[in-house]
DNA sequence: CCAACCCATACGTTTTCGGTATGCCAATGG
DNA sequence: CCATTGGCATACCGAAAACGTATGGGTTGG
């Protein structure tokens, strides 16, 4: 069951005629005939009715034609369909993203996407960062917003940006009347931490930014969000260190400000596997850069 | 596009191994990585990712993967309906009938055919004598029910009963008191006649019928339908020469008897093309004729 | 480091396809 | 009544595609 013979079918079917349809199909008439009649050999009945001024279909060739027509469609269909997926103007594509970064990113970046890669569907899922990293490998996600990036052999990395990072505190604490905070003021004082370094690698970042300037914070809480941090912060457990994006989703009472000694900044990264060939990704990573850069 | 690359790249899909696919189609491993690649090379993009241990769908190849499934079953579904098609086993079969024998027949001819051709569909119309000839050639219907037979050097005929002619009156009337009516008692009645013989075939084997037996009828109405005959001989318009069978859908009020001296009959036909070669005809005579036979 | 596994390439053989030439049949027209 | 025309079928040949065998190369696991 050939689908060239389908497809010739389907031409001298509706040509009614051997000869018009060899014309369509820019070939002779006597092959065309012959791939006609080993059709009918494979169906072990005759399609056509031949006349003496042309052919026409029989039943069973009619119950043919539909569902060959339909097959011809199919088969068009999907390799097109392939061609979209390889060139990004259809397919899916799925992003991990950190939760710190959804209220900074998301609501920019998906306009910005459905802008781009119009018949794409989009699939978001907010993931811890171990989370990212395996549904990364096994391709369950096709990138991943993180901060910060990723580090493994099969992944690759770019770097959209960065986020200074600042103190979170209740807006009656006296330190929220500086514009800028010395560190040394945050000797001693308690600490909303996010989980620990082999866990969170952004903990690490505050960790060295901590060690460097030789600051003891005590650890009052360990939290898993961002967001879970600042209602601690808020009902007066401690102070957090935070990526400055994390204001966009702060609650009313939290006021954010600089680290005065300290420069330090956490990366914003786009991640992927090194094997994914998709389009979307270099597009996504155009799209995810022009929003950073209006942060 | 071929369908027997589909084929192939389906089963590599499915087997995740050019190997095991290859085993699996009864062919070595070498022609079907080269038809996969060759596949990739007419899609323009890869569709597999080679690893180490097995090919694993790219989104390009997930994209095609399901279109070329529907497309082969569709295909193979094609072919096997054309076979069914051709076997009786599927199909459609449209009868033309006519008025008379409705009553008759199709009560007992439907459950009949349903029962034997289960899987084809039927299409049943009231036609009149030159509709069914018309449409019988255009092929719009398959076989036709007649009364008497087509004649027509494209039309095959099968004689599959008979039916006497038998004198319909009202029930007032005093020829009803006898069981069997005399020729000489028509002299000069008033009939009720179905359409000239030019246009129904019926009406020339009544009016043969009168002539032998040296008999004139004058006619009272000329009608379309048994149906309408009877309603004018109910109405006491005149007595009509009608097929016994005509009985079956006659009103309240009117009865059948024989002619005495007149053992004419009619004949009930099945009339089909001669090209026509749906296996489905044979069946369906088969029916018709056990029906007839119980009639 | 070797063996096993799996896919890719190369080459010769076979099958299949398409083109040209031609035959057959029916309908048409003088 | 014969010639012509139109349309499909058959025969044969050259070309293209596919299949099988042999082999290479890369990675994994012992």
């Amino acid at each position: 069951m050939d689908l060239r013979r389908l497809r010739y079918f389907v031409a001298v079917a509706e040509a009614r005629s051997v000869g018009k349809a060899a014309e369509r199909l820019r070939m002779a008439q006597p092959p065309l005939s012959v791939q006609i009649r080993k059709l009918e050999a494979e169906v072990g009945a005759p399609l056509f009715r031949r006349g003496t001024r042309g052919m026409d279909l029989t039943e069973a060739g009619q119950a043919l034609l539909v569902r060959a027509g339909e097959a011809l469609a199919l088969a068009a269909d999907g390799i097109e369909a392939a061609r979209a997926v390889a060139a990004g103007s259809r397919g899916r594509i799925s992003v991990g993203y950190m939760f710190v970064l959804a209220n900074a990113m998301l609501p920019r970046l998906i306009p910005e996407l459905r802008r781009s890669i119009p018949g794409v569907d989009l699939d978001f899922a907010e993931l811890s960062a171990s989370t990212r990293e395996a549904r990364l490998l096994d391709r369950s996600v096709t990138v991943a917003l993180c901060m910060p990036a990723i580090h493994h052999p099969e992944i690759q990395v770019a770097r959209i940006g960065a986020q200074p990072f600042m103190l979170a505190m209740p807006n009656r604490s006296p330190l929220a009347r500086l514009s800028a905070v010395p560190m040394a003021r945050l000797q001693g004082r308690p600490l909303i931490a996010l989980p620990p370094p082999e866990q969170d690698p952004a903990s690490s970042a505050v960790a060295a930014l901590l060690r460097r300037h030789q600051i003891v914070m005590p650890i009052a809480s360990r939290v898993e969000t961002v967001h879970s941090a600042m209602s601690l912060v808020l009902a007066g457990e401690g102070l957090a260190i935070l990526p400055a994006c994390a204001k966009l989703g702060a609650p009313q009472g939290i006021v954010f400000r600089p680290l005065r000694e300290a420069s330090d900044s956490i990366d914003i990264a786009v991640c992927w596997r090194r094997d994914s060939q998709s389009p979307l990704i270099r597009t996504f990573l155009k799209c995810a850069e022009k929003v950073v850069a209006r942060l």
